[in-house]
DNA sequence: CCTACCGATCGGTAGG
DNA sequence: CCTACCGATCGGTAGG
């Protein structure tokens, strides 16, 4: 789905300019000849900001085009619609928050307590809600229904793994009487809190996102101050 | 604002075709000749639905018109606007919010305890996040953004009533030690998991709202078992 | 409320 | 990537 959304790398590439004469080592990029797929990244992280800031709707290509320095149909030479950049925001941006949740969980010893695992998850979450990346997870979570049916359910995939870190760490804290409220249930609401913030929380203010963390495990967790 | 932003009744009212002979009593109403007051009603009821189903944007006043039966052009009758029409929608669904917490949390004893006011302030609030009137304060939420900022800062004016009511309540639980974070910062995450419950919650489950109330009550508070 | 309409905007495209 | 464009949609209006 996601070749069928976007133009593959492989055609872009046929359809260039004939190319500069041979030239050993790394090809040297004016402004003019960029690297495209680091255009592609441009596009990508500027729609991510616009997409934010204004809504899906609200965005036009042209806005887009305009924020870097491109003329209105440019954007199309390198996404075939307009929902095909939506659908490249949400699905890297899911990708990578996949990852570093993975990475995150990765680095703790291994007999770390439910209640640290937790911590962790807690602190990734509003790192990638709330951090220098911020504007990737939020057009997820706004947006989503923007999407086509098949790009929801390829999101809906990557979704429910990042969910899933979070199930036996629940169940832990639930087994230990830390967490009375129903696993599942719980899981939902601590996720609405978190994703919340990203509509109050200001990066300027006086909470940092580690204190932001504390005050959320204290909501939630009993027995861990 | 409120009233810039709208037709006036009485300018509504002058524009009427010349009056049917005069009658005792309460006026027919036939299908053509409608009650316009309810006509209105109609219309931002049915906006609501558009606007909290397709958002502010994807929905059209053509949508809304054709729901009701009415022709392109026939909203801008009632509603000077588009815009006017969202924030009729929310207004009226921030003010009968207010009006119905209010009236919740009167009918408690006054010796209620705080964890008994939470309750009620809880259960209200999925009341109308999730009940029959579920259409109202999910567009607040989602779509505050596209308001003027006139709008905006008549519906804010709104909330923070709405949201002062929790303050002492969730002191007086910090108080107890029931309540161990910090209580302003607790309110903007139980708002956020209560609010994001319009994400994930069906009316048609196992779970009532009542027993939604117990789960969160159980996942914020301590020893309320 | 309907009829008949307009002006602007916007996603998208052909062709180089 | 730009140029030059189009077709559809949409909010809104005049006039009755």
């Amino acid at each position: 789905m996601s070749r069928s959304a976007e133009q593959s790398a492989g055609a872009t590439a046929a359809s260039k300019p004939p190319a500069a004469p041979v030239r050993r080592g790394r090809p040297r990029k004016t402004a003019q000849q960029r690297d495209e797929s680091q255009r592609r990244t441009e596009l990508v992280r500027e729609a991510a900001r616009l997409f934010r800031l204004k809504g899906y709707d609200a965005t036009t290509t042209r806005d887009i085009a305009a924020a870097l320095g491109m003329h209105s149909g440019s954007p199309f030479y390198y996404f075939e619609s307009k929902n095909a950049l939506l659908f490249a925001v949400i699905r890297e941006g899911m990708e990578h928050a996949l990852q570093t949740q993975t990475e995150s969980l990765q680095v703790l010893p291994s007999q770390a307590s439910a209640l640290e695992q937790l911590r962790v998850l807690v602190r990734h979450h509003f790192e990638v809600l709330l951090g220098p990346e911020r504007d990737f997870i939020p057009v997820m979570l706004y947006e989503w229904r923007a999407l086509t049916p098949e790009g929801r359910a390829e999101v809906a995939k990557i979704k429910d793994v990042y969910e899933a870190a979070w199930v036996p760490v629940l169940d832990s804290l639930h087994r230990q009487g830390r967490l009375k409220a129903c696993p599942k249930v719980a899981r939902l609401f601590i996720f609405g809190a978190l994703n919340w913030s990203g509509q109050w929380f200001k990066a300027d203010g006086r909470l940092s996102l580690d204190a932001l963390t504390e005050q959320a495990l204290l909501l939630f967790v009993e027995g861990d101050s």
